[in-house]
DNA sequence: TTGTATGCGTTATCAG
DNA sequence: CTGATAACGCATACAA
């Protein structure tokens, strides 16, 4: 028996408004909760409630943001969503801030700084009441050319000089870490697949191998599978095949590893992140392998305190350590633990 | 030289009107682009268009789909986002929409039905313009009791019967490639891996293996690594462990595989979808993969007819046919091609 | 060609 | 305890 007022369309305040004899103000008074709604009579209340429930009302967010200004939704712009480590990354800032009444907006910016840009623009302009990005842009200026300094953000695994709301790991140690164990079993040179070196990751883990071995080739591109691929084949053709390569990411490795069809003489492989089923893998591999569960939430750290404005939070960037992880080809190379 | 009323906030339509002396519906007719703004004189077009963009004028995508009813914003609600499948699929929709104007966004159920239930509930109130859904909600009239029925939706990889807007891949093509591939290098009996019953994908896949093969034990779990790897240990205590084994996921596969470390006498693995880096693993593979960059274009051709509204739009399921893959190992066994 | 007025669904301010 | 009423920023029917 519904109200043939409130026939096919979504059901507002005023419909229970009209419906319970009261007023929109009461009625909004009554389903916000809180302080407000227990100033209202219990009788009004109760009528209320039953009239929204029976109504079937849902309370129009785009309303409320307009209105409030917050929408309880956060954005996380990600570099590349193809990427399973940042597919982690996303569940599980997803699962924390939900666990905080905050709903995530999951953006893809494909390694692309037309799209990034557009994001970033675009973004702040729905309403977003914060951002989480793992960004293209380099400093501090470029990013609050696009995007309204006043809005919480926090810069995920790549530092931007300036921005101290940030998550990244110490890149120096995680490539000493993968550095180092290379050392250990006698590695002296490498090839090199590299992702794109105006990112300050793949850029700092270059360099730091660089430092520590000769690099008989280099290869880069996109933080792809099919780099990885092209980089073997390139390696392949050196008049000397290298004894052992370097990826400055796990997707570029698995690129790597997967064209490698016949085992006779595979080198060694040193990566970044977790390689899956490395420990079958009949190549000896060395993983630098961030802490994920860290970084994420991380995030979540550094942003809920600016959501809620707390001014005397003092904000410090969030720098998890890594470990090294070895399979077991690495391991009977001899110098190596754990 | 800054207008001394816009200082500090994000200047509006009312800005630009004061500031050019025009009146809102002027400049909201000028920036809104298209046939209206056709209508207004080049002068004060030109006059308004350069205030705008001098005052960094950003329209309030809030308060525009307030009133038009429309975001522009379409929602990919996925299952497990941390499942690089997903990832994939995520990127192309993403991608694709994004050509056609679109922004998505993300949302992660984590294979959690209340989770589900409530981004059902909410997306509508966030005004999204359509849904893409990977369901846990088996029938149409659950959909419907938690997603307004007049919202545009495509139902991914999880077909829900009466829903025709929907994109899977067919069930028994794809689980005969994998059982006949199986069968072919002489497997009668094996052990299964199956994630959750209650998903018909999981579901259709168990039981086609059941028809074809003696199950000799089954573990059952959440689509994750971690279930995999319990399947592992649970097959080892076994008096005879499994000549093959049959997961009905990749990331059931990979956790499987990943606990094997001694590659004495690994079983035969059937899986679907991609398993990385397969030909180099020492165990033979055989692997079901579905069109991925087919679904996630299926689902986008699925949606924008129903967002454009478009009445002469026949809707029909897109079911794209899956390919069997084989790695190096697998081949050796002998009756393989391709 | 342009301006006025109204409404989208809420919340918030002010009376009473 | 409750009800008008005014925003929020934009789009649009209706005037002029």
């Amino acid at each position: 028996m519904r109200d043939r007022a409130t026939a096919s369309t979504v059901p507002t305040l005023i419909d229970i408004a009209r419906e319970t004899r009261t007023s929109v103000s009461t009625v909004s008074r009554v389903l916000a909760g809180g302080a407000p709604a227990q100033r209202i009579s219990r009788a009004t209340r109760d009528k209320v409630i039953e009239a929204a429930r029976r109504l079937g009302y849902r309370p129009n967010l785009l309303a409320r943001s307009l209105r409030t200004r917050r929408s309880n939704t956060v954005a996380l712009l990600v570099s590349d969503i193809a990427n399973p480590w940042f597919g982690q990354i996303a569940s599980l800032v997803e699962q924390n801030l939900h666990r905080h009444g905050y709903s995530l907006m999951l953006c893809n910016s494909g390694e692309d700084a037309e799209v990034e840009a557009e994001y970033l623009r675009l973004l702040p302009q729905k309403g977003i009441d914060g951002l989480i990005v793992v960004p293209l842009v380099r400093t501090k200026k470029a990013l609050y050319d696009l995007f309204p300094a006043k809005l919480p953000v926090v810069v995920l695994d790549r530092p931007i000089p300036g921005v101290v709301t940030t998550v990244y790991s110490d890149q120096d140690q995680q490539s000493k870490l993968l550095c180092d164990t290379l050392m250990r079993v006698g590695v002296k040179e490498v090839a090199l697949v590299a992702g794109p070196q105006h990112v300050v990751t793949h850029r700092r883990r270059a360099e730091y191998a660089s430092q520590c071995f000769r690099i008989v080739s280099t290869h880069e591109g996109p933080a792809q599978k099919e780099t990885g691929r092209q980089a073997f084949i390139k390696f392949m053709e050196l008049p000397q095949p290298p004894h052992a390569v370097v990826c400055t990411n796990n997707f570029l490795a698995q690129g790597l590893i997967d064209s490698i069809e016949h085992a006779e003489n595979p080198p060694i492989v040193g990566s970044f992140d977790e390689i899956p089923m490395m420990h079958l893998l009949p190549l000896p591999i060395v993983c630098s392998v961030q802490d994920v569960p860290m970084l994420a939430e991380g995030c979540v750290r550094q942003l809920l305190p600016q959501l809620r404005g707390d001014t005397a939070w003092k904000p410090e960037p969030i720098v998890p350590d890594s470990r090294a992880v070895t399979n077991l080809a690495f391991q009977k190379l001899g110098g190596s633990q754990r």
